[in-house]
DNA sequence: GCCGTTTTCGGCCCGACTGTTTTCAGTCG
């Protein structure tokens, strides 16, 4: 079994954990997480770093000893430091960490005092009377502690799609919004970088006046739970169990808060770090030197406290940021504004919603030039794929309209399916007389690493293929992405000339933000697509625009951006 | 355990809320 980043970062995690029930030096604690972190976002698979021999101590948080654990983890399976801090306590101590309130002092005064090291203990040691015998636990914390094993609050908090978390949060944001006194409400956090998925929403608002957004939060309607309540911030859970933490501060400070909790908290360590060396001191309230603050008001001002620019938050996660702002090398990100149309849309021919009308006139009314049909090809049963005799009727009809439409132009295209053996689903002399080819993989997911990366090195092989469609075809939550060599992917993608897509569906965003940092960079087009079935998928766009800003995507490396004439020079060098 | 235009040793971000306390420790973000 090769070994995973994610492997190794686990096992950094739980390390971490361990040596907090130990009370171990928390900085020591903080040093593996901080390396979990990293080792969470590199673009390069570790194993391949560590084969290659590259300096592991090159990377951000990784020193002598971690490069060694790397090594070793990289090359025997396991960590033998790990192995020995598990043998010093039951297996079921760490779970008790995940329960909400106990943190490592008290897990362990339950472990030593108490010999607990189960949930099932703590449950039986809360209803017995035993806790409350413990100092620090009182009948508060006991009674909420077996409330919270009771209604199972102790498993690992579920995330949501950054497009499902907007559906609750931006009601709630817009109510805020609303009340006298709010100048500005914000969602700020990982939802405001732009994650793919989210924890919680982290809701900042300005008033000179708290009491009634804290109490317009904690009488929302959809509020399952107060977990918190104070006079400045609370949090809640709604009944679809999205935690909402509120902060309400003052509009001086608005925009050091807006920095503060929009983070990431790495970036935000490193930029008071940045504030520190020059004597400045930076929270949630402002930048002070001393007693007197210097700014606060505007983030802008809070960079420009510590001689930076403005870095956009999609790229506040300590991937060169600080390093590029301090250059004046920060991209100018690419905006929907600069999509100058869509390459991947369905109609009703197959399992799109409308038809090539509907669908063309939706496109125009958001502004768009340009848009490719692109339904699925006939291996596809289930949703009635397209083979050649319904393909030829459909580019006719796409003639036909394009003579009478104004202010859009159709594309004729396909969404080929890639068959198992890397051949394409529909012969070349079909595929050749397209505007553009996108050819994708819908069917056996699970293939070997080397032959599946066999399968997409055929296929970027053949002779008709503009775009390679949502490349690792994940669906996150449900489906983990196919396993392949992505680098030979990338560099047969680039000598070929064709480009990858970033599918702009909120549980595909595929490519995801650091394979297409890295497809970029290698000087491959990211198409920036819709995969749209539906009017309001259009609209979706937006979602990869987001995942290609956290990609570092300037406009001129997303296909989509290029005029018609421009686009179709490079299509037609994609069907030689 | 990491890191260095203050440092190779001595730092390491900082504040709100809760519960259990009589002034604060633990947890959380």
């Amino acid at each position: 079994m090769p070994v995973h980043n994610e492997d190794i970062a686990a096992a950094f995690d739980e390390i971490a954990e361990l040596l907090e029930l130990q009370q171990a030096n928390p900085f020591r604690v903080r040093a593996y997480r901080t390396a979990a972190r990293n080792i969470r976002s590199l673009g390069e698979e570790l194993t391949d770093l560590v084969a290659s021999g590259v300096d592991l101590t090159e990377l951000p948080g990784i020193g002598e000893d971690l490069a060694k654990k790397i090594r070793e983890f990289v090359t025997r399976g396991r960590l033998a430091y790990l192995d020995s801090l598990r043998r010093q306590l039951p297996p079921g101590v760490v779970d008790l960490l995940q329960v909400p309130g106990l943190g490592p002092k008290r897990v362990r005064a339950l472990y030593e005092q108490l010999g607990v090291h189960s949930l099932a203990g703590l449950a039986k040691a809360a209803r017995d009377g035993r806790l409350q015998s413990l100092p620090g636990f009182g009948p508060k914390l006991t009674a909420q502690i077996l409330h919270r094993i009771e209604t199972r609050r102790t498993e690992k908090k579920k995330r949501f799609l950054r497009a499902v978390a907007r559906q609750y949060a931006e009601p709630l944001r817009e109510r805020l919004a609303a009340i006298e006194g709010v100048e500005a409400a914000v969602i700020a956090g990982s939802y405001r970088r732009g994650r793919e998925t989210v924890g919680d929403i982290d809701l900042l608002v300005t008033s000179g006046r708290p009491a009634p957004v804290m109490q317009a939060l904690v009488e929302y309607d959809e509020v399952a739970e107060v977990l918190s309540r104070g006079s400045t911030r609370a949090s809640v859970v709604l009944r679809s169990g999205l935690q909402v933490d509120l902060r309400v501060v003052a509009a001086e400070s608005f925009g050091a808060a807006l920095h503060y909790f929009t983070g990431s908290k790495a970036h935000n360590i490193a930029i008071r770090k940045l504030g520190r060396a020059q004597g400045l001191k930076i929270n949630e309230y402002g930048v002070f030197r001393g007693q007197r603050r210097i700014a606060g008001r505007t983030e802008a001002e809070v960079y420009a406290a510590v001689g930076l620019p403005l870095i956009p938050p999609p790229l506040r996660e300590m991937r060169g940021e600080i390093e590029a702002a301090r250059a004046g090398r920060l991209p100018r990100l690419v905006e929907c504004a600069d999509l100058q149309g869509d390459l991947h849309a369905h109609t009703r021919e197959t399992d799109g919603q409308l038809d090539l009308e509907a669908l063309a006139r939706a496109a125009r009314a958001r502004g768009l030039k340009y848009l490719a049909i692109t339904d699925h090809s006939q291996r596809l049963k289930m949703v009635h794929g397209l083979d050649a005799g319904r393909l030829a009727r459909q580019m006719a009809a796409i003639d036909a309209l394009n003579d009478r439409l104004r202010g859009i132009r159709l594309l004729k295209g396909i969404e080929v399916d890639i068959l198992e053996d890397g051949s394409l689903d529909l012969p070349d002399r079909v595929l050749c007389q397209l505007d553009l080819v996108v050819a994708s993989v819908h069917s056996r997911f699970g293939l070997s690493r080397r032959r599946q990366t066999e399968r997409l090195l055929r296929a970027l092989d053949q002779r008709c293929l503009s775009i390679l469609g949502h490349p690792t075809c994940r669906l996150i939550f449900q489906r983990d992405p196919i396993d392949i060599d992505f680098d030979r992917v990338l560099e047969a993608a680039r000598q070929r000339g064709c480009a990858l897509e970033l599918n702009a569906q909120p549980q595909r965003l595929d490519l995801d933000d650091v394979h297409a940092r890295a497809a970029a960079e290698a000087g491959i087009p990211i198409a920036i697509s819709s995969d749209a079935h539906s009017e309001a998928d259009l609209d979706g766009l937006e979602h990869g625009v987001l995942q290609a800003q956290r990609a570092w995507l300037q406009p001129q490396q997303v296909l989509n951006t290029r005029p018609l004439r421009e686009l179709r020079r490079f299509l037609k060098s994609t069907l030689a």
